[in-house]
DNA sequence: GTCATATAGTTCACGGTATGAATGAAAATA
DNA sequence: TATTTTCATTCATACCGTGAACTATATGAC
């Protein structure tokens, strides 16, 4: 269950080289399946880094021509991002890619087993979001809260 | 599923930085429940990454305290590595408190439930093995089209 | 025994992910 | 107007990981 991290991992890593993207920039992309222009800020947030990491990354995605910048009419301390031609274009084929994989890897398995493997794994997920990572050990339960980090929790 | 390996890695984060050491650290402590004694080679083999990787690895382990080096008497080129009585400590706590935490997790879930996750996630393990990451075959979905960057070459 | 080659560990340069502390510019507010 | 806040960027830092030198030792061929 730690390799099974690891192998989604190099999956990714595989398809981040197949694209001609690394990682962060391949998240970056798909970003903007659901906006049309994003800010630095909106994308530090909705990608759980600080804003400073993002500026890199897209720097990265202008520099292959895949992400545009514009000025902000309304303040024009921000900058608006939005995908170019080439950029919708491969993250269209980045995505019916890995849609093809996943489709095989799930092809693979019966339709219980695929319903047992995703129920399984939403319980997973919400006993993991359920139990902190400090302390817990054992019995006092109450003394988690005054853990402050930030929960990713609410918004992915 | 995606965010559940992101919530993973939080929780490993949080943990190392418990316990005074990094992941790549963490994981090397590990190794030494088997080994009593491991060169770099070994180490490197068992977590997947280079020699050099490994080199720097141990290097801080050491300034930690937590490990301790010694020449192999066979062979001077080869250099042996053990835990020294703190860093045994430290893993021990480690692995204590790591187990609590998913003591804590499992124990949300009942016992159908756990079986039902373990041999979903062993499928999926099974299944993704089975899978080339680069889709070509076995993929239902023939979406090879036009971009055809980099070899990629299949030796893996 | 000597020379060539293989192996072990290290060093260094590189690229990637990520953070946090300054900085400068432009709002927003007092 | 002056101060404070917000935004993006730059820079230094830390960690993960690779690959190409490089040193030293071992081993095999002759």
């Amino acid at each position: 269950m730690d390799d099974l991290n690891r192998v989604c991992h190099e999956r990714l890593r595989v398809q981040c080289e197949l694209f001609g993207v690394n990682e962060a920039e391949l998240r970056c992309l798909r970003l903007f399946e659901n906006q049309r222009y994003m800010t630095p800020k909106d994308i530090a947030s909705a990608l759980g880094v600080v804003r400073s990491r993002v500026t890199r990354i897209v720097e990265g995605l202008e520099k292959k021509g895949l992400l545009r910048r514009m000025p902000d009419p309304d303040d024009s301390r921000v900058v608006l991002f939005s995908l170019t031609a080439s950029g919708r274009e491969r993250w269209e084929s980045a995505r019916e890619h890995v849609r093809g994989v996943n489709a095989a890897i799930l092809g693979r398995l019966s339709d219980g087993q695929r319903g047992d493997l995703l129920s399984a794994l939403a319980m997973l997920k919400v006993s993991m979001d359920a139990v902190s990572p400090l302390g817990a050990d054992g019995g006092p339960s109450g003394s988690d809260d005054d853990f402050s980090r930030h929960d990713t929790s609410t918004a992915r």
